[in-house]
DNA sequence: ACAATAACTAGGAATTATTACTAGATAATA
DNA sequence: TATTATCTAGTAATAATTCCTAGTTATTGT
């Protein structure tokens, strides 16, 4: 893996962000630090970084969104306006239950809370 | 809404499953009734009968897979053969919790337990 | 039973998100 | 500083899904 300017700044792009942005979100910050980068160019560093375990990818309604915090975590959803936030969930002894119960490996545990952000109840 | 053999029998193959199946997959067998049905019909359908809390949608690795299970419940999903497993965990004072800790309206709690299922284990 | 009509379909074009390809650019190395 | 393997920009290709339209069909009133 060779040095890049381009995948170092994609990805302060996303270490810069609280909001699980879209590729086509970092692509255009990123216009402003490189702005003949290509939307490939952030779509592979993007995989890359991902494999290599320095952000993590969020599948939100048929589309990748990006997220610096790889720690297993959970997310409030709010329908209105479509935000992600981050919560930390203790779901102590699910893990070794569900293995107990169904004979199934865990890895990991994807908890998503839809609904409504305090900013959107009326 | 007017009756419509085309989406009696999507729904008809949607309760057929316990696959949690694609879009794609429905148009395949949907097909062996109505040779001449059209893919764009499928969707249509699909997000008609959504609509209506007849089927329900599941957003897996950026596809759409779709339920007869309306019921709230979570899945497991294996890592090597892409399958769905439904269970049904409980989550007791999970949502007073969260309604009271963040001030969010939790409308539903999504569930997925990623890792490796029985036969798949070495 | 029949006509009127609003909703539905097939087929294909369009859109969106993402990946693949390739000639040229660039970081690493000796 | 020459070599070379990896990376990028730009663009073409792909995949999933939605949109569009002329023709078809279920429903309703007569």
């Amino acid at each position: 893996m060779r040095y890049s300017h381009q995948r170092e700044t994609i990805k302060k792009v996303v270490y810069g962000t609280d909001s699980h942005p879209t590729a086509e979100w970092i692509f255009r910050k990123t216009k402003n630090f490189i702005p003949k980068i290509s939307l490939g160019t952030v779509y592979r560093n993007l995989k890359v970084l991902a494999e290599m375990g320095q952000i993590s990818v969020i599948n939100d309604d048929n589309i990748s969104r990006y997220d610096w915090n790889t720690n297993s975590h959970n997310h409030l959803k709010c329908k209105q306006c479509d935000s992600l936030i981050d919560i930390q969930l203790v779901n102590d002894g699910l893990i070794s239950n569900i293995k107990k119960q169904f004979k199934f490996d865990v890895d990991d545990v994807e908890i998503t809370i839809i609904g409504t952000c305090s900013k959107h109840i009326k």
